[in-house]
RNA sequence: UGGGGCGUAGACAAAUGGCAAGUCAGGAGACUUUGGAUCUCCCAUUUAGAGGUUCGAAUCCUCUCGCCCCAGCCA
């Protein structure tokens, strides 16, 4: 799928390879990726949608897409649609195997029937305070609830009622019997069917108890013969239970691996913080161009392929840890690089005109569209009297190492001409640049000085008259420290600078019908893609990223060192 | 302080008793009609620490230290 050659090793896929040789499960491999479905999926869950249908892949096996939905208090056939749209995007298919958890409540009712029968579950009225007094603590074994030694006979009896609907919602549980003394918290007599009497967006008015997470997930797996069940670290402690349920119930038993889960620095992937920013306003949505979701990464410009690229170059283990997102754009810009077409664009213009260049001359002048890729071919750009070129690419008083334009200074403009500044129109007032005035080298067309002499800077540009004024949203990291989730108040670091709209931003005129979503390189500046917001007479361009530059670099050290 | 995990460079991460890979970041240079890309070189005498076993230890043993997770009728 992905075209370099870089094969990925990790414990899991070691663990893999050795049940494949045992032939612990018949030569299968068989994963699959339990999203609930109560939000979006970020960048965190392509990590491990990656893992998991990149091993089936890799192993000649499958990959299940199953939803985790055990809650209907939380979760929503909405999230549902959102999620398959993300998976796919990805590259991703599950090939019709698309499962709920909720496809298995009956079977998963009769194994908690055989559980009661066979003496290892029993229905608890504890309400959840007392459950929570005789659980214990960390330190303290938890206390046999009273209800513990009930028949057999009269806890399958509650249990139907607890079916049926008797009962008001959390006054009686079903509960695995343990150990109320495991040092292990989760083999503490653990709740496996609570009383919910809520609508759910499969099965409707079905069910008014819903199994545990421990109880479901197992089955679940077990269910679909699932061969590695592959999880985050927080999940280690519950394995005991996971393989406690299937040994007590004799099913199919897949294993369950724990790695530990993406964070990316200058960002936040928890759920309740990605909720917050939502909710407080500081983005401006689930797909917000800044958000580490999936679906504002797609808006945001980011290609599925470097997405899969970065997530196995971050490779899998039990170490907790913060990837740098400088990977991550590393790996958006390697591809980007590759596949871009490249335009010329000005983000903050600065008007030049040429003066000793013919007042009502237009020239076509030939622009290659990839540089990295020929067959993309070339195209044509209009050069005028009137251009428009970077503020930023114009210094009156340059400091060393500063290479663009200045006053007397001659540079080469892409494609074009070499021109010289001889003039610097300012507001008296301010000081403000407000105008150029150059002269042009004719020998010089395309580029090139038939005498041989150098420029040191290479300038973008647009012809002022055939430009057309679009909308540019920058976009920087979204907090300014890299690891804002170390921070109960994370919301104090929030980048104010995460989000500038610059709105007389000059394109070159062949950008009139980009479309939506569509990705160019404005050279010198960055991979630019239109929003979807983009309306006619009036495109918007989201910066997916910045270029790699030197020169933002010098100008950082030398602020360093002052 | 009960239980479960984890400590290799600024950030990831390999090495499975035999010369501490690779990538990102950073630095130096070459080249360049993008200060982009590309190319070359540099960046761990040492693997949290201390002991021990061994011809040989990141790896095995002992102890110490540090970090993370668990007390939802969430997943």
């Amino acid at each position: 799928m992905d075209d370099n050659s870089y094969k990925p090793s990790d414990f899991i896929r070691e663990i893999i390879k050795e049940d494949l040789k045992t032939n612990r499960y018949g030569g299968h491999v068989h994963t699959r990726f339990p999203p609930e479905p109560n939000g979006y999926l970020h960048i965190g869950h392509a990590k491990s949608i990656c893992l998991n249908f990149g091993i089936a892949e890799e192993f000649k096996g499958l990959c299940n897409l199953r939803f985790d939905d055990t809650n209907p208090t939380k979760e929503e056939a909405e999230y549902v649609e959102s999620i398959k749209e993300d998976v796919k995007w990805l590259g991703f298919d599950w090939d019709g195997r698309e499962f709920y958890a909720s496809d298995y409540f009956e079977q998963m009712y009769q194994y908690a029937i055989q559980l009661i029968k066979d003496g290892k579950a029993y229905v608890c009225d504890l309400s959840s305070d007392e459950l929570r007094e005789y659980r214990g603590t960390l330190t303290i074994p938890g206390k046999e609830s009273p209800y513990r030694n009930r028949s057999v006979e009269e806890n399958l009896y509650l249990f139907e009622r607890m079916r049926t609907g008797e009962f008001e919602d959390g006054s009686r549980t079903l509960r695995a019997k343990i150990d109320m003394s495991s040092g292990n918290i989760n083999m503490r007599d653990p709740v496996i069917y609570r009383i919910l009497d809520t609508e759910h967006h499969r099965t409707g008015n079905k069910w008014c108890i819903y199994p545990m997470y421990d109880f479901a997930h197992c089955i679940s797996d077990s269910i679909e013969k699932i061969t590695h069940s592959i999880c985050t670290l927080e999940f280690e402690d519950h394995r005991p239970l996971y393989d406690w349920f299937l040994d007590q119930l004799n099913l199919y038993h897949p294993r369950q691996i724990e790695f530990a889960r993406l964070n990316i620095s200058h960002t936040v992937l928890s759920k309740r913080k990605l909720v917050e920013l939502v909710e407080k306003g500081y983005v401006r949505g689930w797909d917000d161009p800044r958000m580490p979701t999936i679906a504002g990464m797609r808006r945001r410009g980011y290609t599925p392929e470097s997405i899969r690229n970065f997530s196995q170059r971050i490779g899998v283990a039990k170490r907790e840890s913060i990837v740098d997102v400088a990977l991550l754009e590393h790996c958006l810009r390697e591809d980007l690089n590759k596949r871009a077409p490249r335009v010329m664009a000005v983000l903050r213009p600065l008007r030049v005109v040429i003066e000793n260049y013919p007042e009502d001359l237009v020239e076509e002048i030939e622009a290659i569209n990839n540089p990295e890729d020929p067959s993309m071919g070339t195209r044509r750009i209009p050069f005028s009297k009137y251009i428009y070129i970077e503020k930023e690419d114009f210094m009156e008083h340059p400091p060393e190492k500063f290479f663009r334009l200045a006053p007397g200074r001659e540079v080469r403009l892409r494609y074009a001409y070499f021109i010289k500044c001889i003039g610097v129109v300012k507001d008296e007032k301010t000081g403000e640049v407000l105008e150029l005035h150059c002269t042009y080298d004719p020998a010089t067309k395309g580029g090139n000085a038939p005498d041989g002499r150098k420029v040191k800077a290479t300038l973008h540009w647009v012809s002022a008259p055939h430009s057309i004024e679009v909308e540019v949203h920058l976009y920087e990291h979204l907090f300014t420290v890299p690891n804002p989730g170390d921070y109960e108040d994370f919301m104090a670091y929030i980048n104010p600078q995460s989000l500038q709209v610059l709105n007389s931003c000059k394109v070159e005129p062949n950008l009139l019908n980009a479309k939506s979503g569509e990705i160019f390189q404005f050279e010198r500046l960055g991979y630019f893609c239109v929003d979807p917001d983009s309306r006619n007479g009036k495109l918007v361009f989201n910066r997916t990223a910045t270029l790699k530059d030197e020169w933002t670099n010098i100008m950082k050290r030398q602020k360093k060192d002052k």
